[in-house]
Formats: C-alpha cells, sequence, structure tokens
DNA sequence: GTCTATACAGCGATAGAC
DNA sequence: GTCTATCGCTGTATAGAC
C-alpha cells in the first residue's frame, strides 16, 4: 500500500472510532509514522481527506446497488444486497454519525448524501410497486400505505447509525438494522409472503 | 434576565444553529456583549454550560411526561403529549443531533440519555399491553409484534432529529415526526380503533 | 517523497484591576 | 459582577532542506 493510500485508511478507521473533530492530520500522522508535513504533501487539506472518503463510499454503495430486485418476491437477494449496503455504510460512518459536523465543513456532502437516499427510497418504491401489481399485498392495502412505508425505509436508512447506540444487539449493526429497515412492509403482505419473509427476518434486537 | 440566564439561552440557541464544535465561549459571549472572563465567571467550563443545558433538557422532558394516559384509546391526549416531547428535543435538539460530539466530550450524557428513552420505551410498552388487554389489537396480533413496535417507537423517539435533515417537510417536524413515531401500531389496530387513529394522523411528509 | 521547523490563528481558561 | 490582558496549548497549513 502507497503512504497516500495508507493516510486515507488510518483516516477513516479513526474517524470511524474517535470522531472527526478529535482526529488531526497530527494523529493520523503520528499513527503511521510520518510526518504531518508529509501528510498534507499528500492531501493538502484535512477537508481534502474528508471527501476523498466520502467519494470512495459513494463508489462502494452504488456498486453494491446495481442488479437490484424488482420485487419483494426475491426476499433473499433483497435482504442481502440491503445488508451490503448497511455494511458499507458501517465502514464509513463516520460520515453519517457526525453529520451535521461534516455538512458544516463542507456542504457539498450533505446535497450529494440527499439526493443518494432519495434515489434509493425512489427504487425501493419502485419494487414496493411492482409487488402491489404481482399481488403481494393484502387487498386492504392502500396508496397512501406505500409511500408510508417507503418513507419508513428513509427513514431507517439515514438514521439507524444514529439509533444503533440505543439498542443493545449482539449481531452485526448492520445486519439486525438491515432487517429492521426492511420489516415495515411485513404487516402488510398477504399471508403467503407475510410467512415467507417472517421466516427470514429473524427476532429483534434484544 | 440576569447574566447567567442569558449565558445559558444564547448558548442553546447558538449551539442549536451553528454547531457544539463551532461555538467557543468567545462567540457566545461576544453575542451577548459581554467579555468571555465574565461568561467563566459563571460558568467555570464550556462543559458547564453544557451540562447545564443537559440538565435543563431533562426536567423540561420529563415535566412533559408525567401524567402519561395508560391507553391508547387516549388518542388525543396521547398524540399532543408526544408532540409535546418532541418539541422539548426539537428545542434542544444539539444534544440529539451531535450526540456523538457531545458524548465524546462528556460520557455521563450519553448514559443519561440511554436510560431516559429506554424507560419511554417501556412506558409505550405498557400502553401498548394495556391496550392488548382493552381488545384494541386485531385478534391476529402476537407478542413479538408488541416488542417490534416498541423498538420502532424507540427508534423514531432516539433518531429522529436526524432522519429529519433528509425529509422536506412543510408543518413543524416535531408534530410530523411525533405522528411518524406512534403510526407504526395503526396496521395493528382493530378496525375500529384504526379508524379513530387513521382520522388523527394527518398525511405523511411531503 | 519525506523530513524538520515554523508561521499563524483560535481555543479554553486564569489573573488581576475596577 | 464585569472588564482587559494574557498564558499555554493545539489546530491547519506552508517553507525549505535533503
Amino acid at each position: 500500500m502507497t503512504t497516500k493510500e495508507k493516510i486515507l485508511t488510518k483516516a477513516l478507521q479513526q474517524f470511524n472510532e474517535e470522531g472527526t473533530e478529535v482526529i488531526t492530520t497530527r494523529h493520523i500522522a503520528k499513527a503511521l509514522d510520518i510526518s504531518q508535513g508529509n501528510l498534507h504533501y499528500h492531501y493538502p487539506t484535512k477537508d481534502v481527506v474528508i471527501l476523498m472518503l466520502f467519494q470512495q463510499f459513494l463508489n462502494e454503495f452504488e456498486a453494491v446497488a446495481v442488479d437490484a430486485p424488482t420485487t419483494l418476491k426475491a426476499n433473499k437477494s433483497l435482504l442481502s444486497q440491503l445488508e451490503s449496503k448497511f455494511l458499507v455504510m458501517y465502514n464509513f460512518r463516520f460520515l453519517m454519525k457526525d453529520n451535521d459536523v461534516i455538512w458544516r465543513r463542507l456542504p457539498n456532502i450533505k446535497v450529494a448524501l440527499l439526493a443518494l437516499f432519495e434515489q434509493d427510497k425512489t427504487a425501493f418504491q419502485s419494487i414496493l410497486e411492482q409487488s402491489l401489481k404481482e399481488g403481494l399485498f393484502k387487498k386492504s392495502i392502500e396508496n397512501e400505505d406505500l409511500s408510508r412505508i417507503a418513507n419508513q425505509y428513509l427513514f431507517s436508512l439515514t438514521s439507524w447509525l444514529t439509533a444503533m447506540e440505543y439498542f443493545p444487539i449482539s449481531s452485526h449493526p448492520a445486519k439486525t438494522f438491515a432487517q429492521m429497515a426492511i420489516q415495515n412492509f411485513v404487516p402488510y403482505l398477504n399471508k403467503k409472503e407475510a410467512a415467507k419473509w417472517g421466516g427470514l427476518l429473524a427476532v429483534d434486537p434484544k
């Protein structure tokens, strides 16, 4: 690994573990046994380090999001894809957990994140609509319900890394919260589909 | 208002609007046209300012939480109480929005917040159980569903201030998200109760 | 590329006069 | 109570030698 790459890796680790506002370029350099001047040779400012990490996050997130299933029928692949998405978020969690701090420094990141998650919500809503056409839902479901489920999905997607702190969980948070995020629609599924999903979604936290 | 009170008020405002990590004792003093030395006479350290605000938040939150309804039958009072709670949270939102930053500075705040919200979840769960006894839910509901609803409540309670940023809303966020937090149980209510709640809970964001 | 040295600004907090 | 002045520290970033 080149020095340039090492810096990014170490910065990510330290930002995640100790917070963007406490980790300075001095900390990162010291942890790598290089000089602070050297670090600034590779990345002129701390903000650039953050931006590079954000770009890396975007790439990984979008790489996982391609080839998405189009219907809730695809139980397993849908769930495992969501778990992968959440895992990427977890790996770059400082971006979401300290989001206000980051956004104040770099307002463009806010814009990009909003767009990314809005897009993801739209994709999820398409899946719901397709599933409606395929008759996977109860007859009593209404259009309003669909948009509410999509909003709950957006809610989970954007804030599970915050909520995480309040839940005592045993397995990996990305796995647990991916399941929580997706279970909102279960009460609306018809019996057959509800049973299939019910088997897939394990118990809730604790 | 005494100088001592003015300091807390202005600090709260600036923390909410511009973030704990950017607002310094100098900023607060300057905005009040007093000297920084004077501020430190009243509050020896910045951390003490934050702690006082946290204590104020706790008092207001708990003042609102007394005399809680015990059943979902109490539609309106339950909803309005939750809106009040959310409003208090909104007024002290820097505590929750920058929670990691705050918790790193003052770990005790994390402990207290966890306990507070856990307690609130428990209270909500009692309401659910009472409502079950009173037959407000569908017959098909299971015990697992109750604990899942309670967990979703905890999720909303603890992270709506983060999620807020991702939703374009028109009315006051505290109102909107209190409604979102509480609507999780609606699909499980029997027809009569679902209709009553459905009328109360307006449309979702956007 | 990598180092040392340093400039410069801003922070929290204290001392001492009024 | 309130002020001015100041200390000590830490942060980002740059300059210049190797």
